[in-house]
RNA sequence: GGGCGCAUAGCUCAGUUGGUUAGAGCGCAGCCCUGAUAAGGCUGAGGUCCCAAGUUCGAGUCUUGGUGCGCCCA
């Protein structure tokens, strides 16, 4: 027997049974253990951070990362999948801070880093339970037991490695980051910190005058009017920024005592009435600015901003200009080259400098750069150094400490806090007659989300960084060769964000992450990497581990991990090799987490450069990844870590060698002890990147899904506050693991932005998953009756049960022998098959979706329908029903394989039911152990011409269901004839065979193709545009005027005779072939027909008494059933039968039908009175009240 | 302010190298079928394919500009 009783079980809780014996019999690993030694199809897991809970956008990741692993695994391949945890970063911190009720560094501090950091560490795992539940009932199989952790010691030590050999390589560097700090709390602020901080506030909006410079150094009377938002930066001011290409004009100011300050109290406007003033401001402000200080501004001259380059201003404020205004460095050779003209010396700051970010959207067009406390600044002031030798460059002026305050470079502001002096340093400007205008300006500016009444303020602190610059152009070939889905990723998103790359700001101020291995001399500043802890306990006067053995000693439950993060890798000091008697201590950051990620490929493992052995094994065997999958919001986040730490660390062989490879091999040994200083501006690298032999782009990653983002309900980004969204485990516990799966797989393709809501899932589960669950569960049901069990006939070995392996059954019939609809279904079913294989090894999960649910369609809605005769036949062993069931059978089976993947939990139910639960041990024990249904080539399985016919039959049916539909003909009335008209008579000799189909479809007598189409149907004839357009051109519309003029049936006639029809288009003459002409056709009125393209159907109306009859009789036995149900019958049950009506049309058509009623209902006999002892069913049948009777015998 | 993406039926979304009748599911209305039955099928109403210009014999599709929305970055 099948098993059936799961109809009682509910889906949920199949699942979960499903869960339990995935796990208990090791399916997973066995399916891993099948592959062994196949060649590997790579899968990285992007670690996903456990200490917060997981949500539906989870599952989307987690679906569709679990979906191509067993679809490739099926397919043949060995799978490894190996989960892992993003541990480390700031999030973590807050959590713990949340639950500590504190904030700022010097809180954590106060508590203590080793408490804070133990404490860190056991919060990571803080919802590691719901992860795994949630991973366990999605049925995403990953090796969770096996996972890499980003705070383990291998893990660090791997990133250390890789950190050492960038350092070595000169390509980790320190330098200035300008942050978004809060001076209150003396900390960095994260992005996502200060994107939540934004509010708008009211700040001053200042013109300043900058007077310039002569070639002597005199101040003249023209000046830059230049532009700010934050007075407070101007003491640090450096340079003033125009752009290259704008227009600027000097214009003559008339004060007369009208001064642009007309509020100016203690001085009457800027340099004192009745005085003339010459300003530089971009020239098409200048009508703006004239109408803001209400004065005139005649324009004296224009010139464009690349001639004010290189003028040099005298600063508003003279803390800095007094000492360093005359100081010159020396240009670049290159500089000079490029300027010629040039002298070999230039001034370094206060002149005016070039910026395309400039706008004329307000301001002067000239703005104030304070590279201190502004990101773009800093980049212009990295720009200008550039443009000198070493050294001589202007250096970084900053006026202002961490704790906000202005510093004693400003005496007359000294121990301030900058935005307070805002006010006072306007009134000391205007003061001056430096202060030209000023207003307010609302804009958005963050502030502390802690501690909502601190602004924040843009400041430099010093930083570690990578050289991802130097590496722009091969990350940029490496990512070309990504094959990206969607594929706008490579030169959108992704693509223009490498184009924009700047250097990695590496280090964090903070305290729970991976350490930054660098120690540093404290007599001489020199610097070392350390790439293991063993490397630093070896180091000569190594002292510092007593911090991490008594904290062991006192809690010997810590995991020995801890022992390489902070505090206790900081205690760990030892003989500096640069000076005597000199400690090396290590730098305070800790690193950015996500490089931590980034470096899973080789950090999962524990990589650590080695050449040979196991772990050079793993490592290569695993690597690049042939698939990954996260959301949009990786591209700058672990798609960019991956693609950099890669790029940099393992070069490629398409661009140009990595820097500093191109030495020969062997200089391993050198890596010892090159501080950063001996490497940077040396032409000598010494340092190698670890070679991997046959390594091309792309890696470390070939293709990747980039999923679009989920929203709630409503439309909105998903929040827990706003509660518009269902919670995973309720979906799970309402309607399933496999239907959230198959809502994201089928209902869009992976990349568009979902929205998730209760609904879209709930009706996603009928049109596939209820639909062939209702196959089987019809299969299981008539199988059973008629005790058609496979596993009786075929004895021995089975293998998967493929058709080959069925064919050794005694009772099953090669395809020729079987009907035209077993052929077709079975033709379907490999075409789908192969079309899903196709559209799955291009990642295609969308379109493999729409063709599984196209072939479900076709299986239950055709194939079943249309052999429901068969099934039910009395006969148990004759042939056709047989068939019937062995296609099924096999069409049940391979669907279930093709859809395992997708659906895994329903698919096994499938394999259990139909196949284990008979053949027990003989076959895979699961349906994840079977290879994916081979596609199938030329054997004939596949007939497009037998698809192409029975889609037309289905078309035909539709059609003449339509017709009825538009009389309001019911199906069950028989009629006595349908006319077919084709435009494309090919497949009408087949069709004329199989004219049966139809009759019984539709319910006719007699199927004809009409030979006089005239009568029904006018044709009306169309140029084939695509094939004409190209040659006919402009003369198209006019052809297909020609056309529609024409009769119709002629001209097809006239084609059919010769093969071409010839016509005057335009005075030039045309000829037309058959195929360059579609014909269409139109049923005439007064027919019931319905039309389409190349078909019309046309039903014959007229009833006869015999033809009611039959439709009577059809009626009654449809309410005998409905009254067999209501009875509880079984479908074996026979019943004797009664009625009772006052209707002759019924009791005509019990009389002529009987045999018909009696075998559609298993009556044994009918008779046209009360049964003694049954209770009347009332039913109505057509017009007429009828009373029956039923008794099960 | 910059970059990227999206805009098609009441809703959620498809729409293949441009080809002349723009599709599906849901919802609504009507009908049918039912020995898979807490299913299934058919039909209908419902569309300025966001707007404008351009390229073309022909544009939902290509180009440019604009509008709106989302994301990322400033």
């Amino acid at each position: 027997m099948f098993p059936t009783d799961d109809n009682q079980q509910s889906v949920p809780e199949r699942e979960l049974a499903i869960g339990r014996f995935w796990k208990n019999r090791g399916i997973y690993e066995k399916s891993l253990a099948l592959r062994a030694g196949a060649k590997p199809f790579v899968f990285y897991e992007g670690p996903p951070t456990a200490n917060g809970m997981p949500h539906p956008g989870h599952c989307l990741t987690r679906s569709i990362k679990d979906l191509f692993p067993r679809y490739r695994t099926m397919r043949g391949q060995r799978c490894v999948r190996k989960a892992g945890w993003d541990t480390h970063g700031l999030p973590v911190e807050v959590e713990v801070c949340k639950e500590l009720g504190i904030h700022a560094k010097e809180e954590i501090e106060a508590y203590g880093v080793e408490p804070f950091i133990q404490k860190c560490q056991q919060s990571v795992w803080r919802y590691m339970q719901e992860w795994e539940q949630l991973t366990e009932r999605l049925g995403f199989w990953v090796d969770m037991q096996d996972a890499y952790v980003t705070y383990q010691q291998s893990y660090v030590e791997s990133v250390w490695w890789s950190l050492k050999n960038l350092f070595d390589r000169g390509l980790l560097y320190q330098g200035h980051k300008i942050v978004w700090w809060w001076a209150q709390g003396g900390t960095a602020l994260s992005a996502g910190e200060v994107g939540q901080g934004y509010r708008e506030v009211a700040d001053p909006s200042v013109f300043v005058r900058f007077p310039l410079l002569d070639d002597e150094g005199q101040v003249t009377d023209t000046s830059l009017l230049v532009w700010t938002t934050t007075p407070w930066t101007l003491p640090s001011n450096q340079f003033a920024a125009v752009h290259p290409e704008l227009t600027y004009a000097t214009v003559v100011c008339s004060l007369n005592g009208q001064g642009g300050e007309k509020q100016g109290d203690e001085n009457q406007g800027v340099v004192g009435p009745g005085k003339e003033t010459r300003l530089i401001i971009a020239a098409e402000l200048v009508e703006t600015i004239a109408s803001k200080v209400k004065c005139e501004l005649v324009v004296e001259s224009t010139c464009l901003g690349r001639d004010l380059v290189g003028c040099r201003y005298q600063p508003p404020f003279d803390c800095y200009y007094r000492q360093q205004g005359d100081q010159q460095g020396t240009l670049t050779l290159r500089e000079k080259a490029v300027q010629p003209g040039e002298a070999a010396r230039q001034h370094q700051a206060w002149r005016v400098v070039a910026a395309n970010f400039v706008t004329t959207d307000s301001g002067s067009g000239l703005v104030h750069q304070a590279p201190a406390f502004g990101e773009v600044d800093y980049e212009v002031l990295q720009a200008e150094q550039a443009r000198f030798v070493e050294g001589e460059g202007p250096p970084l002026i900053c006026a202002v400490g961490p704790d906000g305050k202005f510093t004693e470079d400003l005496p007359e502001f000294a121990g301030r806090w900058v935005k307070d002096c805002d006010k006072p340093i306007n009134r000391d400007l205007r003061q001056r007659g430096l202060l030209f205008h000023q207003e307010q300006v609302l804009h958005d500016y963050p502030f502390c989300w802690r501690a909502e009444q601190d602004p924040l303020i843009q400041f430099p602190r010093e930083s570690w960084f990578i050289r991802t610059t130097q590496f722009k152009e091969q990350m940029l070939q490496n990512n070309s060769r990504i094959h990206w889905l969607p594929d706008h990723i490579q030169e959108g998103r992704f693509g223009k964000f490498l184009e924009s790359n700047v250097d990695w700001a590496l280090s964090r101020e903070r305290y729970w992450g991976t350490p930054l291995p660098i120690w540093v001399c404290e007599k001489t500043g020199k610097q070392e990497a350390i790439d293991s802890y063993d490397e630093l306990l070896a180091k000569p006067g190594m002292t510092g581990t007593r911090m991490w053995e008594e904290a062991k000693r006192a809690s010997p439950d810590l995991p020995d991990d801890l022992r390489v993060h902070k505090p206790y890798i900081d205690a760990v000091t030892y003989d500096s090799p640069f000076a005597p008697d000199a400690r090396m201590r290590r730098v305070s950051e800790v690193i950015d987490c996500w490089y931590d990620s980034g470096a899973m490929p080789f950090a999962q493992w524990g990589y650590r450069g080695e050449q040979q052995g196991p772990l050079a094994e793993q490592f290569k065997d695993q690597f690049p990844a042939d698939f990954i999958s996260e959301a949009i919001d990786q591209t700058r986040g672990w798609f960019y870590s991956q693609l950099a730490i890669s790029t940099l660390l393992f070069g490629g062989d398409d661009g140009q060698e990595a820097e500093g490879s191109k030495k020969s091999a062997g200089g391993g040994e050198q890596l010892a002890v090159i501080s950063r200083q001996e490497v940077v501006g040396s032409e000598e690298k010494v340092v190698q990147p670890p070679l991997i032999s046959d390594l091309s782009y792309p890696h470390p990653f070939r293709n990747c899904i980039v999923l679009g983002l989920m929203l709630g309900e409503d439309g909105q980004k998903m929040s827990k506050s706003k509660r518009n969204y269902l919670a995973p485990s309720e979906i799970f516990d309402k309607y399933g693991a496999d239907a959230l799966r198959w809502y994201f797989f089928a209902n869009q393709p992976p990349w568009t932005s979902i929205r998730y809501s209760e609904q879209a899932i709930k009706e996603s589960i009928p049109e596939f998953l209820l639909r062939l669950w209702n196959v089987t569960s019809f299969f299981t049901i008539y199988a059973n009756i008629d005790h058609f069990f496979p596993a009786d006939e075929l004895s021995g070995e089975v293998g998967q049960l493929t058709a080959a392996d069925l064919a050794a059954a005694s009772s099953y019939r090669p395809l020729d022998q079987r009907t035209e609809l077993d052929c077709w279904i079975l033709g379907e079913l490999g075409s789908m098959a192969t079309d899903v294989v196709e559209r799955m090894d291009g990642y295609d999960s969308y379109g493999a979706c729409e063709r599984i649910t196209q072939y479900v369609d076709a299986l239950s809605n055709w194939y079943v329908r249309r052999s429901r005769d068969r099934f039910w036949a009395s006969d148990k062993q004759a042939p056709s029903k047989l068939d019937a069931y062995w296609t099924l059978y096999e069409c049940l089976l391979t669907t279930a394989k093709v859809v395992a993947p997708f659906v895994p939990f329903l698919a096994e139910t499938l394999w259990q039911n139909l196949v284990v639960s008979g053949f027990g041990d003989r076959v895979p024990e699961s349906i994840h152990l079977c290879d994916y249904p081979k596609v199938v080539e030329g054997e004939g399985v596949i007939d497009p011409q037998l698809s192409a016919r029975m889609n037309l039959v289905r078309h035909i049916s539709s059609l003449g269901r339509q017709a009825r539909a538009s009389e309001q003909l019911k199906v069950r009335q028989p009629l006595s004839r349908v006319e077919v008209i084709l435009v494309d008579t090919t497949h009408q000799p087949w069709l004329e065979e199989h004219a049966g189909v139809i009759a019984d479809e539709l319910n006719v007598k007699q199927v004809e193709f009409s030979d006089e189409p005239d009568k029904f149907v006018e044709h009306e004839i169309l140029p084939n545009f695509k094939l004409l357009g190209p040659r006919l051109g402009r003369l198209m519309p006019k052809l297909k005027q020609v056309l529609s003029q024409q009769s119709g049936a002629q001209l097809l006639a006239n084609v059919r005779d010769n093969g071409l029809v010839n016509l005057t288009v335009d005075g030039q003459e045309v000829a037309l072939s058959a195929e360059e002409i579609e014909v269409r056709l139109k049923a005439r009125p007064g027919w019931a027909s319905a039309n389409d393209q190349g078909v019309v159907v046309v039903l014959a109306t007229e009833l006869t008494d015999q033809l009611i009859a039959e439709g009577t009789s059809r009626d009654l036995v449809r309410a005998i059933q409905e009254a067999r149900k209501e009875l509880g019958c079984e479908f074996t049950d026979r019943i004797e039968l009664g009625m009772v009506t006052d209707s002759t049309l019924l009791t005509d058509a019990v009389t002529s039908h009987a045999d018909y009623i009696c075998r559609e209902t298993l009556a044994n006999s009918v008779v046209l009175e009360p049964l003694p002892g049954c209770e009347p069913h009332p039913v109505q049948v057509g017009d007429s009240e009828v009373g029956l009777y039923l008794r099960v015998i």
